[in-house]
DNA sequence: CGGCTGCTTGACCGTCATCAATAAATGTGG
DNA sequence: CCACATTTATTGATGACGGTCAAGCAGCCG
């Protein structure tokens, strides 16, 4: 995991205290002396986009947060079909403590920052830090539950609800990563700029580009959403977008 | 959870030592002590088929691990559409300690006897059993792992491949659970008895009853099943089977 | 035996994938 | 800064896979 292969490794650089995903990653919860561990041994890695992070199969060697980039999880069958079983942005854990080769394949889909710990270190520390144990069951419990509601989405909706529903998630975690974990009611318009090109949506959402284009096109044109270039998405009415996603998400 | 409608409540009939999940459950590598915790609160449940265990949004009251037969969880849209996001088999873990509602809908379809926990008492031993707390973490990290196997049939796979996966998911964990943890290798011709019914299966893998009775059809007339009444597969060919599946699971 | 439920089969149709051609955006070098 | 090349996105034409609607069939139990 983590190939060296023209990224930027740096050795702590950032102190704990003013690290942008301080209060919601897995150090969310850490009380001093935790974070005086992890401060020690963390170092941080910088991945461009289109940059391979790791493979399926490698040997997991490091663990590590999202600090800053938005990157996926995916994975291929043998004929090139791919699907991305996970976004992660700022603040997801990437890797599992207890095992000992990675599950999916990780992707940088922009550039990416993250904040490492090499495993068994990690895992040799954890049992000391009951605070940090915790929130890694929570934070797992809560990826557990995102998974699941993408298998309805995978399963069961259409592709304008697939795309509504992501562009209501883009921006719910949009909001919640600037504003402090308020929730996105508001009646004005929503910017949302997309991490994503169409391609990579329509790997997640299980579409191929051309429907995701052309699904962009629909909502355009019945006025529930306008386009600023490709990668910016207005949304002047947010519950008139809720009501395209077809369950109260 | 755990409504207490028509079905049997009976307090620690069976001894740990005795369960046939002991050493597959959250209490696998739990020592003499956690033992004996776990065995002084706990206390079975047995659900009917077909009856509802919990439903979303109910307030988490109890866990539990399935000690016997088969349960499903479940997500639903507005319009009834419905996609089972896990199936729930002997040793697996249901509710999570740290939240207070359901998650998503629990269902039996087969009778299903549960080893129960009441919540509160169950978050607080559990600070007490690191072992315990260990076991679900890694399980948790299991349940991720399948969540995000099933998302790549779900998004990718052809009707055939879900059919042709889902068969090999039962056979793998049929023999799993007889046999020691052996891999499903052999040779010889596999017998499958289903636990799900053709319109449950279609809700697990996003397609409807009459797909599913047609993807039945077509292996067995490519002869790579043959079928004993409506829940009884054969497999006479492992191999040619898994072929179907598109990558190597 | 009739009625019920669950499964299979058939006919038809809609959604989305595929193939293909532009068009727009982005990048590069002169 | 513009001409050109390359990537990315849009739009169109067509068809296949799987969904929908509907009828028949099989097993089960009173």
């Amino acid at each position: 995991m983590l190939d060296d292969d023209a990224n930027v490794t740096v050795r702590a650089e950032i102190r704990c205290s003013t690290c942008p995903v301080r209060h919601r990653a897995v150090c969310a919860r850490a009380d001093a002396d935790e974070l005086a561990l992890l401060d020690s041994v963390k170092f941080y890695k910088t991945y461009q986009a289109g940059q391979t992070i790791a493979l399926r199969g490698d040997p997991l060697e490091v663990l590590s947060s999202v600090v800053t980039g938005t990157a996926t999880l995916s994975q291929s069958m043998e004929d090139g079909r791919t699907q991305i079983v996970g976004l992660l942005l700022p603040s997801d854990f990437i890797g599992r403590p207890g095992r000992d080769t990675v599950a999916h394949d990780v992707t940088a889909v922009t550039e990416v920052t993250l904040c490492c710990f090499r495993r068994k270190p990690f895992e040799d520390l954890l049992v000391n830090m009951p605070h940090v144990q915790v929130r890694l069951l929570e934070m797992t419990l809560d990826e557990l539950d995102a998974a699941r509601d993408w298998m309805l989405l995978l399963g069961r909706k259409t592709a304008r609800e697939k795309i509504a529903s992501f562009l209501l998630l883009i921006a719910q975690r949009t909001v919640s990563n600037t504003i402090s974990n308020s929730d996105l009611a508001c009646d004005d318009e929503v910017r949302i700029s997309l991490p994503l090109s169409r391609e990579t949506m329509a790997t997640y959402l299980g579409l191929t580009i051309e429907t995701v284009s052309r699904q962009f096109t629909a909502l355009r044109k019945d006025g529930l959403i306008t386009l600023d270039g490709t990668r910016t998405v207005i949304v002047p009415d947010v519950a008139a977008l809720s009501a395209e996603v077809g369950d109260g998400d």
